[in-house]
DNA sequence: ACCGCTTTGTGCACGAGTTCACAATCGGTC
DNA sequence: GACCGATTGTGAACTCGTGCACAAAGCGGT
């Protein structure tokens, strides 16, 4: 029964391009293509095909040799394996600019995410409804989170705020949080933090455009 | 006189938490704290102590054994490493939510990066000011890359639009793109990308939980 | 001028991730 | 039913990044 648990537990990197594969799998299968070959899919999705295929061997050997991938079976076994196949909670901290576009984002309402309620600090703000989801203020966070049984939190607050808003998600039991504030949170282990840094992105291309202007001066 | 200039080129997972020392030193000095050791720079910075003694050794020895770093020398160092003593001009294509909440993001301002203007396909919208940039026809484009030496473009499309996009700004000369549309871009390899997917980060999180959930369940 | 305390810088071993190359295996064809 | 071209799955070499442990080096007190 657990024939699919005791799989080495896959690696970070290859978990992080799962989604890719999903992305341009489903673009295929709605372009009603049956069947990729790792070529194809690999060249889709921007990775070299011998990465991809010791990926999807990380998961199981859904394929056949001389053929390739069925599109839609392979759909099903990455959305299983990334637990897609289950309904996640998510709770919006932060109706700023930022907190706006996240929740009119359409990845939301896909793939199995819901998002339960936004919040603010702002009282002004509560009672709005954004993309059809309504505003609450932050002191109802706790209530929100057990009510719907949110797992993840999003932090989209000015930095300053981030750190108390995470550990109050934490403090009633959200286990993974996806940060948007320019701040380092300092968590329990046991809780996953990913973070989305819009200035650490462009001062990693301007590192680049740095070396690209030197090397070019060398010249 | 190419004295800095020889070394072995800063590995990309050093470049990529360069920045994050650098905020974490801007807000010790604006604490008024004058020299850090690794120890405290590394918690701050949610690190080992000995990985952020290795990414400074990459750039230099400014430290003082027995003492610490200089906070101010350091953040001059590593400003100047990252490239961000001169400045770049960027380009934000796309005014929807989030081309509306990166126009107004306060990281554009500070540390040399300046937003040329914002551009839309939409003539509807040509012509508003948003955070005081002005936005113009998409038709400008290069038009605009051109006039203000755009070094960096943002790309806060749909997706359907994104390759389109990125295909001329390249053309008109763009090295260095930041890609939020959810798809894989194709671009020479003299540019770089680096892209920024919130439906990727949600379903690598999603991943965790299903962990989670499944390693509780086998308790 | 020396000594001891502190902290950096780094050589080294280890582990994770990537790439190559090829054997194993499939569907189609004669 | 056996061959053939195509494509997967994977062992093995290699590269890259991380963490440990310690020698080198500075500062302050005596």
């Amino acid at each position: 029964m657990d024939r699919h648990l005791r799989r080495p537990s896959i690696s970070e990197a290859t978990v992080a391009r799962l989604p890719v594969y999903l992305r341009v799998l489903t673009g295929f299968a709605e372009g009603g293509i049956a069947t990729v070959s790792s070529e194809q899919l690999a060249q889709a999705a921007g990775v070299g095909p011998a990465k991809l295929r010791k990926d999807l061997s990380h998961l199981g050997s859904y394929g056949t040799r001389g053929v390739g991938y069925d599109v839609e079976y392979l759909i099903y076994q990455i959305s299983r394996v990334l637990g897609l196949t289950q309904h996640y909670s998510v709770v919006i901290v932060g109706v700023g600019n930022l907190g706006h576009a996240l929740a009119g984002y359409a990845g939301f309402g896909t793939r199995g995410f819901r998002v339960a309620a936004l919040v603010d600090a702002d009282s002004a703000r509560v009672g709005e409804t954004i993309a059809g989801i309504e505003v609450r203020h932050s002191d109802e966070l706790e209530t929100i989170v057990k009510e719907h049984e949110v797992s993840i939190g999003v932090i989209a607050t000015p930095a300053s705020a981030a750190q108390d808003v995470c550990d109050r998600l934490v403090g009633c039991g959200v286990t993974s949080v996806l940060n948007f504030a320019p701040v380092v949170l300092n968590v329990p282990d046991s809780v996953d933090v990913r973070k989305v840094d819009l200035s650490i992105e462009l001062q990693i291309l301007a590192f680049h455009e740095q070396r690209k202007a030197l090397s070019e001066a060398a010249s």
